[in-house]
DNA sequence: GGTGATTTGTTGACTGACAAAACATATTAG
DNA sequence: CTAATATGTTTTGTCAGTCAACAAATCACC
């Protein structure tokens, strides 16, 4: 709908160099040019012009085995950073990110309860406030992404629901840019785990892929379509946990957390797995790998372990297979207790998911774990804050640093 | 990943404006300029171009009631088309479009039995064959677009199963551009519908619309995502027919035409609708209005055949919630018997919508009919052949007129 | 250890696309 | 008939990327 000129050429090329170094790491400059198809000399007036805004650095060669004139390095400058904030149920994290992925530092504020808007706010300005000094001293913020357990409007970062949380209709991204004195977005954590699977874990490279995480509180999704984060009209897209896969049932059924029966959500859950298998609260905190090892063939489960597990990769498979024949992704990417289920019987998925998926998609996809560890929330709630700045790095309005 | 230059800047814009004429009919050259943001002088330029190239045509500015110079109007020239065909069950269709969706001709070649890929491809060079002397006196084809009644892999047009005209792994788009010296492009049917809604019926100016249709073969979907068609890897995404709505229940149920049960092919179904109201094959060519004056009030339909509209329309809510919550569309249309259904209890619909959907997406959404006739596929399968020449209006590579 | 092939960085001239400004023209309002 | 307004037309300017020539750094081979 709107022409494009000069400018755009222009902020599209910066924008295009200063991602591939974000996303792949420190890249030679020939392979810049490589991979761009631009001519050598604009390639090096753009990374000069990435380097000047303090975005990118240029470093020797490095030492390699090839015929030819060495090319310099280009990665991003480390001092470049975004806040990350992760309000959970029992607990506020927060991380200093810097482009390119890298967390420098995670701060988890345990709570004893579960946090209202305004305490959760409270954290993590103060956590933000203690921070300041080393911020000021050698870095600069581009901004603070929130990670939100629930439905968010990407147009404001309006928290519509968390249900978890019990928030109705907060406006965090407001609050905490109001508090911090910093811009600050929110969207669905699984919404960011999404972006940074795709970008730095198993979705590497991958142009359409379904991100599924199982946590206590349910099971959320992000979809990445045709090389993009996909959020639909409002931000709320993905919302896989509530999707049909059984009967509704009778009056003892499970509900899911928006009270519907009979949904993804309400048929796989992780209490039930952990109840049969005798798993309790003392694996809080490393509570991936114990349901991993329990799950495991010389964890020696039970039948009955057993069969929740087929019960729950069927109800899985069919939920796949709706997202399979609707998107037709090329990978399917599931984590926390849905990767540990994955893990137990990849075989039994496979084949649920064949009941209910059309042969040409499910030919197109595959099934993989989450690389990325306990960083994921964090690097995906910075991409939000950063994407303004990759989407334009030369126009980017850098906040003034707060507080000075 | 790629970089850009002063081409793609000439190319993107005269694409832009190409696309504008083309969705939006003649529009003042003085619009073009407030649409795209460029300036008058560059769009005249641009006009121009696309005047020289054969695309476009300036006609005396309409007589308006404004202040100022009349500014010209701006009109897609008529003579470029694109040959669009529809292989049924019954028939196979062919049509002649313009640039702006006009079909100038229509040719439904009825049919004994279901033709065979080799037939279809047979009947339809030979009615371009016919034609062939009218288009090449006053037209220029840009390509032909096949609307296929099942799953087609974007890549090639490669039928990998249309299960009603029992075609497998049928390369129907190579095969006919082989036969005719067009190129061809296939893709599946209800993908094209929502092309053709998208950007000439209920979903104008839309970014994110599901489109859904229910024909006798079943329901067909496609999708438009962030202002774009979207397919998926393969270009199978779309198969909303084939997601769990119910449980897979007792022998007895209806399978759909992948051999699953409980999907929602299966549970709604015309000729279900059919036989409740009593309804044969004699109103097989205006089956649509008589569906809808049979379930209008005043068609006095019986208990039975209002108990099973409100069945079929609770299974089609659980789809549609499906839909909303993983894609939180802005608009879904519904096309075929299903806009039937709508019409004739919208309250049921919204009932069973709001029984699946979470709150969010769903006040984002709103349901409506379809608003192309029987046009639609042809206008569908018609931008199939017209996107190449759409994206690239100068570099475009036309086809030398076959048979001279 | 020199010499040539290869790859890439660097520099300056060149092309083309859009913008901007000045002027021209066609319409409405009075 | 005149002023105001909007837009077409023409000319000049700016800027991004390309291209080609040359320089530099590495490897391979004698």
């Amino acid at each position: 709908m709107h022409g494009s000129n000069n400018d755009d050429v222009r902020r599209h090329n910066l924008s295009t160099i200063l991602g591939i170094v974000h996303r792949n790491g420190a890249t030679p400059r020939s392979q810049l040019t490589r991979m761009t198809g631009l001519n050598r000399s604009t390639v090096a007036a753009l990374v000069a012009e990435l380097v000047e805004l303090g975005l990118a650095l240029e470093r020797e060669p490095d030492a390699t085995k090839q015929v030819g004139r060495p090319s310099p390095v280009v990665a991003v400058d480390p001092r470049v950073v975004a806040l990350a904030v992760n309000p959970e149920i029992d607990a506020v994290t927060i991380a200093v990110v810097g482009l390119g992925g890298h967390v420098h530092r995670r701060i988890r504020h345990v709570l004893e309860h579960s946090p209202s808007v305004t305490e959760a706010v409270a954290i993590a300005e103060s956590v933000i406030a203690a921070l300041r000094g080393e911020l000021d001293a050698g870095f600069r913020v581009a901004g603070i992404g929130l990670a939100v357990p629930g439905q968010v409007r990407s147009s404001d970062g309006m928290v519509r629901l968390a249900p978890h949380l019990d928030w109705v209709d907060a406006p965090i991204a407001s609050l905490l840019s109001e508090a911090s004195g910093y811009p600050a977005f929110a969207a669905n954590d699984a919404g960011l785990g999404a972006i940074a699977e795709w970008h730095f874990g198993a979705g590497r490279g991958c142009r359409d892929l379904v991100y599924l995480n199982g946590g206590a509180s349910g099971i959320g999704g992000g979809i990445i379509a045709a090389g993009a984060p996909f959020g639909g009209v409002g931000g709320f897209a993905g919302e896989f946990g509530h999707i049909r896969v059984s009967a509704v049932g009778d009056a003892g059924a499970h509900l899911d957390s928006a009270g519907i029966a009979g949904t993804l959500e309400s048929e796989v859950r992780l209490s039930a797995l952990l109840s049969v298998l005798g798993l309790g609260a003392e694996h809080a905190e490393d509570l991936d790998d114990a349901l991993l090892a329990a799950l495991a063939d010389d964890g020696a489960p039970g039948d009955a372990a057993r069969a929740e597990v087929a019960r729950q990769l069927g109800h899985l498979g069919t939920a796949l297979g709706a997202a399979v024949n609707v998107l037709n992704p090329e990978l399917v990417v599931l984590g926390g207790f849905l990767a540990s289920l994955l893990v137990a019987d990849p075989a039994a998925l496979d084949a649920a998911l064949s009941r209910s998926a059309l042969a040409a998609p499910r030919e197109d996809v595959s099934v993989v774990r989450a690389e990325l560890g306990p960083n994921l929330l964090m690097v995906g709630a910075a991409e939000l804050a950063f994407a303004p700045l990759l989407g334009n790095p030369a126009g980017f309005g850098w906040p003034a640093s707060p507080g000075r």
